[in-house]
Order: C-alpha cells, then sequence, then structure tokens
DNA sequence: ATATATTCGATGAAAAAATATCGAATGAAC
DNA sequence: GTTCATTCGATATTTTTTCATCGAATATAT
C-alpha cells in the first residue's frame, strides 16, 4: 500500500503519545484514545497505523504501547541517528542545542557563531571551522539559526561543505538547488494560522 | 466561496514572499514566480489567491505587489496586533521575545519566569504577577516554552488566568478543553519529518 | 502592425485524504 | 453463559485538494 504524506506528518504526533503512554506504564492504547489527544479521528488513525505493515490491534482492547511505539519508530528510520549542526549560537540556537525533545532523532549536536564569546571547547565552535567540523563529523543535517541578514549566505556556505538537508529558523526563505532538502520554519507564518479565526 | 484549510496555510507564506519583494521594490509578481519560490504549482497559487475577493492579476505581468500584500493581510486580519505572554524565559523563550520575524502580527511581548535572576524591570517579570499581567494587558495569547515537567500546570494556570490561545514548545502534548485554541509545536516531529526519506 | 511569450482566471478532471458503514473479535458486567 | 459496550479492520463513499486545459489579456520584440 502506498503511504500519503499526510500520515507521515502524523506518525511522529502518534510516537510522542506512545512514549509518553509507555513512561505511564499504559500497556495499551486505542485508536480513540489517541485521536482524542490529538483531535483527529479514531478511524483515520487505525487507517495511518494500517499502513505499517505490522498491525495487530485488538477489538475491544487496542494497540499494544510498546509494540507500537516500536513499529512506528523502525518504519520512520529514526534508529538511524545523526550529527547535526546548528549555524549561530544566539539564543534560539542554543534552545535547540538543548532541547530535550530531540531524544532519539539525534546523535551529536554541535554549535558554530562568528563571535568569539560564544564560543567553548565543548559545543560550540568558531565558523571558521565549518567545513573540518563537517567533514570530521560527518554531518549531513543543519540548522540555521543566525539573523535574517546573512542567512542565504550561511546557508550557501553548508550547501558547500556537503550538507544536504537544511532547517532554517531565520526569519527568511532561503533559495537553495532541487537537489537539496529544506524546511524553512516560519514561525511568523504558523502565529498567524493560530491567530486566524476562520480555521476550525 | 469556501476557503479551505490548505489554503490558509499558505497564505502566510505568500505574504513572507510579498514583503521580501517589495522590500526589493518589486512593483509586481506572477503566480510563477511565487510558486518558484515556494516549490508549489502556479496554478495553486492562483486559485488560492482567488479566495481573496478582490482578486485582479493582470494577464502577461502578474499580481501587484503592494496591493496583494494588502489584501491577504486583510483577509488574515493581520491588523489587528495584539498582546503575547511568554511562560518560560529560558533560551527558547528569549528568543521568541526577540525573534525578528514577528512583525505585524504581534503588539507588544512580556515573559514570566520563576527564577528571579531572570527577571529585569523591561520585559521579563516575576511568574507570581501572571495573573496581573495578563489582566492589564489584556493578554489572549500565551506561549509555553517552560521544561517540559511543569508545562501542563503552566498551561492551566495560564488558561485559569483567562488566555484562550496557547502555543506550546515544550516537548510534550498538552491537554486543555475544547474551547481552548491550542497548538502543540512538536519540533521532534518536524526533525522526524525532514529526516524521513520517504518523502521527496 | 504582427508574432511570440507570459500570465490570468474559469471550468472541470484527477488525485489524495477524510470519513462512514459494518461484521467480527474482545473484555467486562451481570 | 448472555448481554453490552468497545474496538478493530475491510470496504465503500464523500469531501477536499491538487492539477490540467483553454480562451482571453498583456507586454515585448521585430
Amino acid at each position: 500500500m502506498d503511504i500519503s504524506k499526510a500520515t507521515i506528518q502524523r506518525l511522529p504526533k502518534y510516537l510522542r503519545i506512545l512514549k509518553q503512554k509507555q513512561k505511564d506504564g499504559i500497556l495499551s492504547i486505542s485508536s480513540t484514545a489517541i485521536a482524542n489527544e490529538l483531535k483527529l479521528n479514531p478511524i483515520q488513525v487505525r487507517k495511518d497505523l494500517a499502513c505499517i505493515y505490522k498491525q495487530d490491534g485488538k477489538p475491544g482492547v487496542g494497540f499494544d504501547t510498546q509494540k507500537l511505539l516500536q513499529d512506528i519508530s523502525e518504519f520512520l528510520d529514526i534508529s538511524e541517528s545523526r550529527n547535526i549542526l546548528i549555524a549561530g549560537a544566539g539564543k534560539l540556537g542554543q534552545a535547540l542545542m538543548n532541547y530535550t525533545g530531540f531524544d532519539n532523532e539525534i546523535d551529536k549536536i554541535i554549535a558554530v557563531d562568528n563571535d568569539i564569546s560564544k564560543i567553548d571547547n565543548k559545543k560550540i565552535f568558531n565558523i571558521n571551522k565549518l567545513n573540518q567540523l563537517i567533514e570530521e563529523n560527518n554531518i549531513k543535517v543543519g540548522i540555521i539559526t543566525v539573523p535574517k541578514q546573512v542567512a542565504q549566505e550561511t546557508c550557501d556556505k553548508l550547501i558547500k561543505a556537503g550538507i544536504d538537508t537544511i532547517w532554517n529558523f531565520a526569519p527568511t526563505n532561503l533559495k537553495v538547488p532541487d537537489k537539496i532538502n529544506i524546511k524553512n520554519e516560519d514561525l511568523s507564518a504558523s502565529l498567524t494560522i493560530l491567530l486566524n479565526k476562520l480555521k476550525k
């Protein structure tokens, strides 16, 4: 069966719920329960889960928390952890570096900055070591948290250094070659949508 | 005509492009140009814009940058600026407080924290002034950037104090009454999706 | 003036996504 | 055991969203 983009967007959300349930010692969970937490339709949840081949929910009970967690993780290939480089060690960069929510996705996370005062010898490095750091740590994923004015040039540097996946938090729409996988995070757009009354 | 949810998600993205074009002194822009920047289909862009009643693109030319910017802004009701409260003045909270991308959406933004050392007398206040701050500034929108462990209780406090729209950055899925408008920002999910190879 | 390349906007077709229906399985209450 | 409420999973339907086609309008180059 073909898996839809919409489903892929939701699977990680199910993971968050499942991890919490597991921590709470809840052994099984129904599609209805998952749907309620995320304000979705239970049928939709079941259909999404049906895309993960190893479907085996029990009527009247639900799904085995542990097993479902495992199956979705495997499907999303979260097993393969990664090294990530953050360009810009300002507040946002440091916040992401210390973000406790990236538990499985990230192996090692380091940052670069041009402000020498921010550099420590643990996780923040001088930006002139960019190429070296990317090569030595085999980094393919970059997060951009530099000021808007230098975001595009920073982006270009990262790509030139071998990075192929970029998550941009600077408030500007970066342009990249087609082969590069980019997500321009637009917090302003998100806020606008959140505040918009028409949606519901 | 009915406006779709998908369209509402895209309109703010068009705004970002339009603002940049306007700053660059570009007087008109075609649906093709917008589509290219966002990797969308030009037909889709035109159809979205057709939902904004005052449609008046010129064949062979495109849309008037200034006018389109105005029309989308009005449609999204961005004119009404707002006061926002950030709960948690850590790195992420301060990053959002200083984020330069929130130009039109926000009027005044303040933060609260329980760590006295973070409190200054300008924009960061003691959390015990929460109710007072929300009332005095007529705040309806709250951003949660506290640690995961205290996120739910913080959320409950905000709601009790009169906030009805919540943007949660703590890595946990908060539960709120139906009448509350919430977005659980899941950075981990976003990263997972970005790293996922199936999408293309 | 004429040809050519863009582009809009309307209509409708195609694809994707969400939801409804229903029989069967499970557990809990009695 | 029987009844009842819950839930799964398969299939079908509805709704939403995206995309294709085409005539008409505009600008530019010749």
